[in-house]
DNA sequence: GGAACGATCTGC
DNA sequence: CAGATCGTTCCC
């Protein structure tokens, strides 16, 4: 499911990337915001699919969710990568001068360079397939940076 | 009403 | 490897 997202292109304002690393957040899952139901934080998640789920972390950090769940269930997918496309000079202004690959190689970096913090939070998702497919064989992997669930392999990369 | 804790990043 | 820094959640 959140494997698709593979290798699409993410378009906001004048920025484009390709995404490359994803996570997939289901509500049975413990690490998910969903997990203990819906509040207000996470309402866009138990929305209708297609939308913005954004929240802010760690006192400076905002992170970029699509919604993935049908209405009503709260399933997400969190933007871990993305490969600058467009916008780059952007991205290079609020990032600060820093090479391209480490612009937008993190949820919170990516969020940072696109420009999305909580105001973004619920707008439509603009993804689209330039052409380029899914890979056939995506690495997937263990988790980072949470505390439960680890072990559950729900990372998948573009090799 | 308060305390604990992050789906992280950066610089030391 | 620790600090930054604050919204959200949960417990009293």
């Amino acid at each position: 499911m959140a494997q698709v997202l593979l290798n699409k292109r993410f378009v906001v304002g004048e920025c484009a990337g390709r995404i490359v690393e994803v996570e997939a957040y289901t509500s049975d899952d413990p690490a998910s915001h969903c997990y203990r139901g819906r509040t207000a934080r996470n309402a866009v998640m138990f929305g209708p699919p297609g939308h913005l789920y954004i929240y802010f972390t760690y006192g400076m950090h905002h992170c970029v969710n699509i919604a993935t769940g049908a209405d009503g269930d709260g399933q997400g997918v969190l933007l871990r990568a993305v490969v600058p496309l467009d916008g780059i000079e952007l991205m290079r202004a609020r990032r600060g001068d820093r090479p391209d690959k480490s612009l937008t190689d993190g949820p919170g970096k990516l969020a940072q360079a696109f420009g999305l913090d909580l105001a973004d939070n619920g707008a439509v998702a603009e993804v689209y397939d330039d052409g380029v497919a899914p890979p056939a064989m995506p690495l997937i992997g263990h988790r980072i940076g949470i505390t439960r669930a680890v072990d559950w392999p729900r990372r998948y990369r573009v090799p």
